[in-house]
DNA sequence: CTGTATCCTTTGTGATACTG
DNA sequence: CAGTATCACAAAGGATACAG
């Protein structure tokens, strides 16, 4: 947010939900959910293989944000090799439903939005 | 998607939302569907002057890409000067109990997450 | 294993000016 | 009014290599 010219403010005079998008919707966050929320506790290495594509770069970054935003917990086991496991918080678990309805939406509307692009793209050429 | 590398496939595989996401969560649609809603049918114009920081070029971008997903109705006046108006569709309005559900979770949460980074930046310091 | 560091490319966005 | 065209820039993201 900028104080100067008030323009998170006006995202979110616009659009009262700006926020939270801003914290669920960014990039990666929700494979990272959603594979947590899939296979439970995990390691690093494991979600990076399960989201194959994502560097080990990125995907910390993602990580440390989400956990500065409470919606994971990381746990530091100090062996050799040092262990670190990932996990999703109660406030993190507390987006479920929202999920749940995203997916529903997705199941009865995914196609219209198909159909929708190629109607478009017909008219087009 | 790319055949080749298969990275979009990668990243429906490791989360099944990720096609809505990028629909309905991409950069300035929420901002444009909730004004749409909150207004009604509305010009060119007044959507500019309602979501302030946002450019033409930007605001043309976004509508015509909702546009083509279905999710707002654009509707040419051919007369001097010419007329647009834009509005939400069908598809585009069935997102509104998600949306609710965001505001109702921003409701109960927000305020969560803004703890959760106190927290985490005082560790820090 | 769990990251960091570096470099590089791409993408998105903004500023500005202009057209029918 | 409703855009389009052009330039420029910053930030996000990817590739790669390396460290504790």
């Amino acid at each position: 947010m900028n104080a100067e010219t008030g323009e998170a403010l006006d995202a979110e005079l616009a659009c009262p939900i700006a926020p939270v998008v801003d914290i669920v919707f960014s990039r990666w966050t929700t494979p990272i959910l959603w594979t947590l929320h899939e296979y439970g506790r995990q390691r690093f290495v494991e979600l990076q293989r399960r989201i194959a594509t994502i560097t080990p770069k990125v995907l910390t970054q993602r990580l440390r944000q989400m956990e500065r935003d409470g919606l994971v917990v990381r746990t530091y086991h100090p062996e050799v090799p040092p262990r670190v496991e990932y996990e999703i918080s109660e406030l993190g678990g507390s987006l479920a439903p929202l999920f749940a309805a995203l997916t529903e939406w997705s199941a009865e509307n995914l196609e219209k939005v198909e159909r929708a692009r190629s109607a478009y793209d017909e008219g087009e050429g």
